[in-house]
DNA sequence: AACTTTCTCAACCGCTAGTGA
DNA sequence: ATCACTAGCGGTTGAGAAAGT
């Protein structure tokens, strides 16, 4: 038995032709996205409904961007992997016009090797030669391990303010007693969002400053582009008179991001 | 020109979450 | 609670293009 949808005989496979792109371009224009189990049949087309989807939403739809990025989208998708990881069809929603999928592709192909040239470790977006030791921290990641389910948080003070929350889980299936743990504690939280704002070791990047720019992000420490290790301007900025910084428009105040700016599609 | 290697990216596969019966 | 099913996601593959020898 074992269903498999794209096993059916008589499936065409492999690249779309013209005719096939054609015709379903006609039939969604028609009849709208959405049943894609039977819109293969009820179109015409020899291919199972999850290929005629991933041909729609990656290729034939017309707001689509096609072309090169841009380096201000090479610069959000660095910022929005080191925040969300391989969370692609989250930062293709920050991105009008770009598929998962491309994005995807683009990072495998050209960012990850801009970052590895760089000494830039592209998963954790940290220098290659970095330890784990971490001194500010506020790092919430839910690991995809399988089974479990067991859900931490641990929340601790230093002397210089500086707050550590740490929320880990082996289970995607995010525990409902942390969750409201959570909410008590920083109601501004929304773990709808699956958000791991990387560690940055900001003290020896960017000199005394919190916030890292793209230069710096890019190992390019020392270079011209550099916005935050001079002035005060750039990523870092005063906020109620308390230490704050923005990350990709987030701000962090008091150890507490604000992720309401992030909304997502 | 011919062949080999490397790169790119569209498409596929397997899995999970969500939903309704 | 369980099952059947769909939609969607992220990792991987492989064909074609481009670059190198």
């Amino acid at each position: 038995m074992g269903r498999s949808p794209c096993e059916k005989a008589h499936t065409n496979k492999g690249a779309w032709t013209k005719e096939e792109d054609d015709r379903l371009i006609a039939y969604i224009r028609s009849h709208g996205e959405g049943c894609w189990r039977s819109l293969p049949k009820t179109a015409g087309l020899l291919r199972c409904g999850k290929s005629c989807r991933l041909r729609w939403i990656n290729y034939l739809r017309p707001d689509l961007k096609r072309g090169n990025f841009t380096q201000e989208e090479d610069e959000i998708i660095i910022k929005l992997h080191s925040l969300l990881g391989n969370k692609w069809s989250l930062i293709a929603g920050r991105l009008p016009g770009r598929t998962d999928n491309e994005i995807k592709n683009y990072w495998n192909t050209h960012i990850r090797r801009k970052l590895l040239n760089r000494g830039i470790d592209p998963t954790t977006h940290r220098p290659m030669n970095e330890t784990n030791s971490a001194q500010e921290m506020i790092r919430i990641s839910f690991g995809s391990g399988g089974g479990g389910g067991a859900v931490s948080m641990k929340e601790e003070q230093d002397e210089n303010e500086d707050h550590k929350i740490m929320i880990t889980s082996s289970n995607d299936k995010f525990d409902e007693k942390a969750t409201r743990m959570v909410m008590e504690r920083c109601p501004d939280l929304n773990l709808d969002l699956r958000i791991s704002p990387p560690h940055q070791n900001q003290k020896e990047t960017c000199g005394r400053n919190r916030g890292l720019c793209f230069a710096c992000s890019l190992g390019l420490q020392n270079s011209k582009d550099c916005t935050c290790n001079s002035n005060g301007t750039g990523s870092s900025n005063k906020i109620n008179g308390s230490s704050a910084y923005v990350f990709l428009g987030l701000t962090k105040a008091g150890g507490v991001l604000d992720y309401r700016s992030l909304e997502m599609k």
